[in-house]
DNA sequence: TCCTTATCGATGCAATTGCATCTATATGAA
DNA sequence: TTCATATAGATGCAATTGCATCGATAAGGA
């Protein structure tokens, strides 16, 4: 394995989506904060364990699915725990685990939350590109993801 | 101002841009980690003091260019301050402020970061698409950016 | 069964970040 | 000049994060 150089063109599309994404998360954190809401990570945790159902979610698969590192989701679950937007329960057949569930007030409050989350992408992306554009980046971007996805 | 419902297309490329470029900061954080050096935010600055020459640069022009905030700044300079990488200059027109100016130790530590750095864009970019792809996600992005870059 | 190793989730502690505010100097109007 | 306001940069304190590790249970081989 040998160390390279990056190309001229790899740089600068490195650059743009650096300032890109941190522009835009920081803009969606201040509307959110702006509303008395918290911030993006409790939304994705309780949007995944709201796709997931009743059943709910063992915290180490959110770990995999948030990509947030597991004593993240551990204090994260515990503070959604204490405010009730989720619930922790004992799993009968792992005497280590629990499986985590979203409360009704979970769900409220993934709905609120997306009130102010989807206007933003929806301003921020939605009103800047094409339908068509907004596909070639999805694409484009999801050939750097990890696993990477054709589609 | 109406609160719009995001676009499916918009919410997909939101989606994947929020993963990437998380996956690839922290892929190259790591990388950085395992070569004991320092994060990526002081190679920013580093880079962007490297730029500016022997004229150095005010902290608040820092903060403009490296998207932290202004006491982040503050604090990232005092430690590359005490690690000896840049010095701060009383500036004679203006008693409030400094200049900060970079340290031949700082370029060798910019240097040293970039070898990792670069590689790492390298690999998790340049790899992945080709130059013509890579301009066009540049343009994509510089769309999304504010202010907005045409080229 | 017993022992070693792996996995799940939590946590102590140090470092970093965010927020609010502070001090000091500069600017500009009266 | 004088006072009110704005700007540059630093910092106290609380919250969050990262790192390392822990305790508990599981899994798998001898």
């Amino acid at each position: 394995m040998t160390k390279k150089s990056p190309a001229a063109e790899a740089v600068k599309a490195w650059g743009r989506l650096m300032r890109v994404s941190r522009q835009l998360v920081e803009k969606t954190e201040d509307a959110l904060k702006a509303g008395g809401l918290p911030p993006l990570a409790w939304y994705d945790v309780l949007h995944e364990l709201a796709e997931a159902g009743e059943g709910g979610l063992r915290p180490f698969e959110l770990v995999d699915r948030v990509l947030l590192a597991q004593y993240n989701v551990s204090r994260l679950l515990t503070r959604l725990d204490v405010d009730g937007l989720v619930e922790k329960l004992p799993v009968s057949d792992d005497g280590r685990g629990q499986t985590v569930r979203i409360t009704p007030a979970g769900r409220e409050t993934r709905r609120r939350i997306w009130a102010v989350y989807g206007a933003s992408i929806a301003e921020l992306m939605g009103d800047k590109l094409s339908a068509a554009e907004l596909e070639m980046l999805a694409g484009l971007l999801g050939r750097l993801r990890d696993p990477p996805i054709g589609d």
